[in-house]
DNA sequence: AATCCTTTAATAACTATTATCATCTGATAA
DNA sequence: TTATCAGATGATAATAGTTATTAAAGGATT
């Protein structure tokens, strides 16, 4: 790991109050170091190489500690089940990023989307996704409750 | 099921040369009937209220077999592995429906998107993400080869 | 009604993820 | 430095989500 990485990364665990492990060390490296986005079984391949006994509870476990932090994100808000839309018409998607749920959002609510420079060659478009992350009125009334 | 969907149901089994059975009617009209993004166990509990018997592997085997066809969408490509982004950058992603590749694509690289309308009250806006999904370079090469 | 091919139900198997818990370690202060 | 301890780790069991297998049943076609 580079020494502007480390200290990226020591500052980050300082920040969020976090034990600078070995094991966190080497899983941000192992995502920073090189473009991609890896699963965690991935992540956890490549930590092997340098951690033989680490174990892939613990990259889960700082996966989302990181992501918790947010010192990395997730790609997808919703991975982890199956959603299956039965709406045929063209249409944008509101998505909690609290308890993930979904919620149609008619296609002219926004403007189309705009392409600004030409897509890497070989990549045959298909079509364009939006969707509007947020909290969604029921998370935030019970968040608000709270307090 | 109102006589409507069930002509459109017995249409687009024919079309994809599908058994018009019981159990596809059911989980198609548990789907059509009531707007959402349900899960395959959520269709399985609303179609056990009509046929008991039905088996959720039945339940997940139709709702493939709908999506390939067309006849249903999937609200996210990447489903099924957690996957993990370190661009702190504001970007966007190109993702391959097929082999479900991602790929990142400049933030600049489109139009900011623009909203047309009010957000339903309450939810609370955090970002627009924009997937450009279609077949990567890789997918296309394999697939013209085989022809 | 007979035939054939598809589909189904039941269930085992598999993959991805999370929980549990005894042990260990990084951070802090003496 | 060393002692202390909350927090982190590794091992592994448990759970959730999904897919494979296979014998039996059911649509479609004749
Ligand atoms: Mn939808
Ligand atoms: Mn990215
Ligand atoms: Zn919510
Ligand atoms: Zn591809």
């Amino acid at each position: 790991m580079c020494r502007e990485t480390y200290n990226e990364f020591r500052r980050l665990c300082q920040q969020h109050n976090l034990a600078a492990t070995h094991q966190r060390q080497k899983i941000y490296e192992a995502l920073v170091s090189r473009p991609g986005h890896y699963s965690p079984e991935e992540i956890y391949e490549q930590v092997k190489q340098d951690l033989p006994s680490i174990s892939l509870a613990t990259v889960y476990k700082n996966l989302k500690t990181f992501v918790h932090a947010g010192m990395l994100r997730e790609v997808s808000p919703h991975h982890g089940s199956w959603r299956i839309d039965a709406n045929r018409h063209p249409h944008h998607h509101l998505v909690c990023t609290h308890c993930r749920s979904i919620t149609d959002l008619d296609f002219d609510s926004l403007a189309p989307v705009k392409l600004r420079v030409k897509l890497p060659t070989g990549f045959r478009l298909e079509k364009f996704t939006i969707e509007v992350q947020g909290i969604c009125k029921a998370c935030t009334a019970a968040e608000t409750k709270q307090h």
